[in-house]
DNA sequence: GCGTGTCAATACGCCAGCGTATGGAAAAGA
DNA sequence: TCTTTTCCATACGCTGGCGTATTGACACGC
């Protein structure tokens, strides 16, 4: 129950997580290279010499938040994800997954976007992987070949990021969550990222299709 | 042409469109925060002497690498796309340019994570929301509704956002532009995010279709 | 040749953030 | 009570980057 510290007449004692927790925020909001020991010593109420207690230096702050933070998006994301048992409410799951928590959204985009240590990519790393592994998962569940599962969770997972992007970049073209055309679009993303029963039967890994192939059936109906 | 002025005993003298390409190449590769005068004036093997004489202060160097930039995005790149007179060869050239200059993408992701000097976003802002209406004329030009060529071109543009973001950060998932895998993956994209003959006749602005429909054609072959 | 304009080097003060050293106050044992 | 541990404050030196002031070297018009 998160039971807070508390000690030296009754102020509150910061532990390394509370540390840790204000650097992802930080991140969230000012970048990697905002995660600067001073300021977020100031916005904790504290100075630095509380964070030289429990961290040797900035670099040690930086994992801490990052170790959370791959936790939080493998643990807790995708159990969220994998409650669904069918696939198509996976993916379905996916896609209204975007319009929660824009501060997760904030923080992803962050940490990919960032250079300067260089161990954040292997961070960043871990978790795209590990995402688009459980995507290729749920459409390979749905008997698509490995190689027409890879193509589906790959273009899923590209629409996933890049609503993602869309939603910060241009959150006036975003629907919105309560507005119908929100629904309706999920409803399309939902027909366009969903193979139909041919496909799962239909396994060619490499379709030969012509150039413009014209599909019968489909968006318009 | 770009006839480089030398002066001063043969040594080349730089310009203030110098110091904003070498800008935007700081931000492709330290992020907006790397865009520092005297590392830059170290790369480009004067001191900060010379930036103060081109420009007044940090501030205008970026401003000015922002509005090379969103030149470049707007006409180069938007008018390569837009030789494309067929509107499905334009979706298809936009899906092959996610391999092409990975500097390119990496200023772009850069600049979109980027919060501390907020006219940023603004820059970033005009860019997507050219591209965005770019494709979405593309799928008017198809036929297709307000509403249909809106919802597709969301998705052509999120796939494409995210490519380059899978592409950055998951290079091994990514297929090789020489390999057979990734025009296999371009010609599924394409049948994915082009619309059939039938949407574009029938084009009801809210399909009502059921909840897990079943396309008849498409992938399989 | 001689001023004037152009571009750059040097030197300086300033500030923010990192890391260290030291001290101190409250809690916890003994 | 008296020591030890825990957690934090303060003061200090250091570095990197910003912006200014000053000087200097070359080119060019006249």
């Amino acid at each position: 129950m998160m039971q807070r510290r508390m000690t030296k007449s009754q102020k509150v004692m910061l532990s390394a997580n509370d540390w840790a927790e204000a650097a992802l925020d930080a991140i969230g909001r000012r970048g990697v290279e905002g995660v600067a020991v001073e300021p977020i010593a100031r916005e904790l109420g504290v100075t630095k010499g509380s964070f030289y207690w429990h961290f040797p230096n900035r670099e040690a702050l930086l994992v801490a938040a990052l170790q959370r933070w791959e936790a939080r998006e493998t643990d807790e994301v995708l159990d969220r994800v994998q409650q669904e048992t069918d696939p198509r409410a996976r993916v379905k799951r996916l896609i209204t997954e975007v319009n929660t928590s824009k501060k997760a959204s904030r923080i992803y985009s962050a940490l990919s976007s960032a250079t300067k240590p260089a161990f954040v990519r292997d961070y960043v790393e871990r978790v795209s992987k590990r995402r688009l592994d459980f995507i290729i998962d749920s459409y390979a569940a749905l008997g698509l070949s490995a190689d027409n599962a890879r193509r589906w969770a790959l273009m899923t997972f590209s629409v996933f990021l890049g609503s993602l992007q869309i939603r910060r970049d241009l959150p006036e073209e975003w629907p919105n969550a309560d507005e119908p055309a929100f629904a309706e679009y999920v409803r399309f993303l939902m027909v366009s990222l969903m193979p139909s029963e041919l496909d799962a039967a239909n396994n060619t890994p490499a379709p030969d299709v012509p150039e413009w192939p014209a599909r019968s059936g489909g968006h318009g109906f």
